[in-house]
DNA sequence: TATGTCTTCAGA
DNA sequence: CTGAAGACATAG
């Protein structure tokens, strides 16, 4: 154990030389191996090591990781004899992980309460997923004295030149010659074989290519920013500004600064398969578009991304949440825009928020975090409150376009016709911008003809049989279909409980049903639906937007994706169909995502050119977040809000951690969750709520319960939930999920 | 995660 | 008895 510091690698016994592997799998830690002699390994090396009977990839680890001191924990395994070591066996070729990532990997383990190894999964399977042998090119060698100069063989030697290296058929067609001379060549020792990596040569972006013209506030943002990225070290500030305020161009200049320093940038995105109008503006600004990275990419863009972001040929990575764990060899900057989006948060295997844990990953790296918002998160104005993060505020609008007015519409005193779902007022509204050839939206944030089937005859409704939730109706596809799972089964014409037949009736709209209502009121409208069941993919939704900005349709009407950012110049008017969907459940942030939200509809309409409106049906008006969206108050909505969230040490002013037991048995996941319930933790600014069944009891043919852990924000939930889960044993038929800082309360 | 081994049970 | 299917332990 006790080397002397001074004693050489070779010095010791290649029987004692052990190292930590970390493997990309669900392991309480690494796993020892024996390094052969003549391999000199370093933490962050990826390996190759035996594993039962395959070969896994994995990294050289740390001995002793270091981790956060309120979420250390001691590993009581004792050490796997010498004897039972396995050699190591090979050093791949491929840049080593840093000891900043590294730490990285390993404080998103200790604070998601995951394997160390599934964290790891997420920076190294990008790579190594199904890489097929890098292509082999020739490049010339010093010509060896015997070596017979055939006509055919100089014309292959000059065409290669002083060249790159090329493969064998294409450099046998560009000599006009055959493979047999490459072979022939090669094998006389005049061409030398090189791997031919992909080489994408990643275009270098310009931070002079294009600066824009700034000034007053934003100016003052910009150089505040640029300011802070040339100091470098770690902070954390909050960008606000309304749509259209220049919060894009003015992180953009951090950018610029960042590059000027030779240093990379990460910039996060809640969905980037949707931003094509944010890589034309990135190419505006630098010349070149941004490497970018998500779920779906390309084997190949994968790993020419990764390496390149491994040895500082990427100089700015666009991407979803997965891009935090990219091995970025110089780090200076780190970017999330849209902060407050819940599609931050991972809700799959290694639960994370990725926003925090960018924040994680700029205070390991040392390097400057910018956090965009129109409507920042509670979670992140806490933050500012405290004075941990700073806040720029980007107070008017770029261009002088005003807010667009918003009105509320009380369908009580204006209720739509019987078994339909827009009120008159609005329908006369948008029959009034039609008129004048502007564009209105009709947003909806529900996909789908209804969300409920249900037989008059005897009341049975439509459920989905693995889920506690309803089945769907997609009228377009015949089918009913539940949300939560991948169950879909043909629309039936009579009930299945009582057989009644053309009982059963669509209750409440879905996008699909106002759009059939639309036709009906607007018959010469041109109209767009916008939803993911209408737009296969991200080449779909651009060309949707393609059609907008060029005025082909007239009234869009949509779900979610019409919400992010996209830029219509001719629209003017947002109609909100049921701007209460959404504050119905339990949810801690039901108040807090309807305003962010809708805000983010409402600033589609209305640009440079037009002034825009917001119209809002609702039951509710006297609701505090529709009198938030009337006003366009929203600091004092928050206030309010961290008003009610502050005596109950909820989040951000308590910590809270989720327990989801599951299992196939009802009775399993009730024995286990009252189990884990009489072995709940107590004491001072602790507590349990449940075990209770999750809102969705059944999900995918599991029953669940939940219990909720509640701590002051002193107090780190993670060693308390390791102590308690430690202490009951389960058995193998159920699972406990643990979710810290849990955002969806399904 | 992938794999080997152990257990159970239907069918011959 | 045999084989298939499922539970479960294990890898360094």
């Amino acid at each position: 154990m006790a080397q002397p510091p001074s004693s050489h690698e070779t010095d010791i016994p290649a029987s004692s030389r052990r190292v930590s592997v970390l493997l990309p799998m669900p392991f309480a830690g690494a796993f020892d191996y024996a390094a052969p002699a003549h391999m000199a390994l370093q933490p962050g090396d990826i390996v190759s090591v035996p594993l039962g009977k395959r070969l896994e990839t994995g990294v050289v680890w740390d001995q002793a990781p270091d981790l956060p001191p309120d979420l250390a924990f001691a590993t009581d395994t004792k050490p796997v004899p010498a004897s039972r070591l396995r050699p190591v066996s090979a050093r791949l070729d491929l840049p080593p992980l840093n000891a900043e990532l590294r730490r990285f990997v390993n404080w998103v383990a200790a604070y998601t309460l995951s394997p160390p190894g599934m964290v790891l999964a997420m920076t190294l399977r990008q790579p190594m997923q199904g890489v097929p042998a890098p292509s082999m090119g020739w490049l010339p060698a010093p010509l060896p004295e015997t070596l017979r100069l055939t006509p055919a063989r100089q014309k292959v030697l000059s065409v290669l030149g002083k060249g790159p290296p090329r493969t064998t058929t294409d450099l046998a067609n560009a000599a006009g010659v055959g493979a047999a001379v490459i072979r022939g060549l090669a094998d006389a020792g005049a061409l030398r074989p090189v791997r031919l990596d992909p080489g994408h040569a990643f275009a270098t972006p310009n931070p002079d290519h294009c600066p824009p013209v700034l000034e007053g506030a934003q100016l003052e943002a910009a150089q505040a920013l640029r300011a802070n990225v040339r100091e470098g070290g770690f902070s954390v500030t909050l960008l606000e500004g309304v749509t259209g305020s220049g919060k894009t161009e003015i992180y953009q200049e951090a950018v610029a600064a960042c590059l000027k320093t030779g240093r990379q940038v990460l910039v996060l995105l809640p969905e980037i398969a949707l931003s094509a109008q944010w890589m034309e503006r990135f190419a505006r600004r630098f010349g070149v578009p941004p490497a970018i990275w998500h779920s779906e990419i390309g084997q190949k863009a994968r790993r020419q991304t990764w390496l390149g972001t491994a040895d500082g040929a990427v100089q700015v990575v666009v991407g979803a949440r997965s891009a935090l764990f990219l091995p970025f060899e110089a780090l200076g900057l780190i970017i999330v825009d849209e902060e407050h989006e819940p599609l931050f948060k991972q809700e799959e295997g290694v639960l994370y928020n990725a926003r925090d844990m960018a924040v994680l990953r700029g205070r390991l790296a040392g390097v400057p975090v910018i956090l965009a918002s129109a409507t920042p998160s509670l979670e992140t104005l806490a933050n500012v409150e405290a004075g941990r993060y700073r806040h720029l505020v980007l107070p008017t609008r770029h261009g002088g376009a005003a807010l667009p007015e918003t009105r509320l519409l009380d369908l009580r005193d204006h209720p739509p016709p019987r078994g339909l779902f827009l009120s008159p007022v609005l329908r006369d509204e948008i029959a009034a911008t039609l008129e004048r050839q502007e564009q209105a939206m009709l947003f909806l944030n529900r996909r789908g003809y209804a969300p409920l089937t249900l037989c008059r005859a005897c009341g049975h409704r439509m459920e989905c049989p693995h889920c506690t939730s309803w089945l769907v109706e997609h009228r377009a596809r015949q089918v009913l279909s539940c949300h939560y799972c991948d169950t879909t089964q043909p629309l039936p014409t009579s009930c299945p409980a009582c057989n009644a037949e053309n009982s059963l009736t669509a209750i409440g709209p879905g996008i699909e049903r106002i759009t059939e209502e639309a036709r009906e009121l607007f018959p010469d409208a041109r109209i767009l639906v916008m939803s993911s069941d209408t737009l296969g993919g991200p080449k779909a939704t651009a060309a949707a937007i393609e059609k907008i900005s060029r005025r082909e349709a007239d009234l869009i009407i949509g779900t979610q994706v019409v919400a992010k950012g996209w830029h219509f110049p001719h629209l003017t008017l947002v109609g909100v169909v049921d701007a209460d969907l959404g504050l119905g459940g339990a949810d801690l942030r039901a108040g807090e995502r309807t305003i962010q939200l809708l805000h983010q509809v409402a600033g589609r309409a209305g640009r440079a050119e037009a002034p825009g409106r917001v119209l809002l049906q609702s039951y509710m008006p006297e609701h505090p977040v529709m009198q938030a969206l009337l006003s366009g108050d929203f600091d004092s909505f928050m206030a309010q809000e961290a008003a009610q969230r502050k005596p109950g040490f909820w989040p951000p002013y308590g910590r809270l951690a989720a327990l989801v037991v599951s299992a196939a048995e009802a009775q399993a996941a009730d024995q286990a969750a009252a189990m884990l319930g009489r072995a709940a933790p107590y004491g001072e600014g602790i507590q349990v709520l449940g075990p209770a069944p999750a809102p969705l009891a059944l999900l995918r043919g599991r029953h669940r319960r939940r219990l909720l852990l509640r701590t002051r924000r002193s107090i780190a939930v993670q060693p308390i939930l390791r102590r308690w889960l430690a202490a009951v044993d389960l058995g193998r038929a159920v699972r406990v999920d643990v979710d810290i800082d849990p955002v969806s309360f399904l």
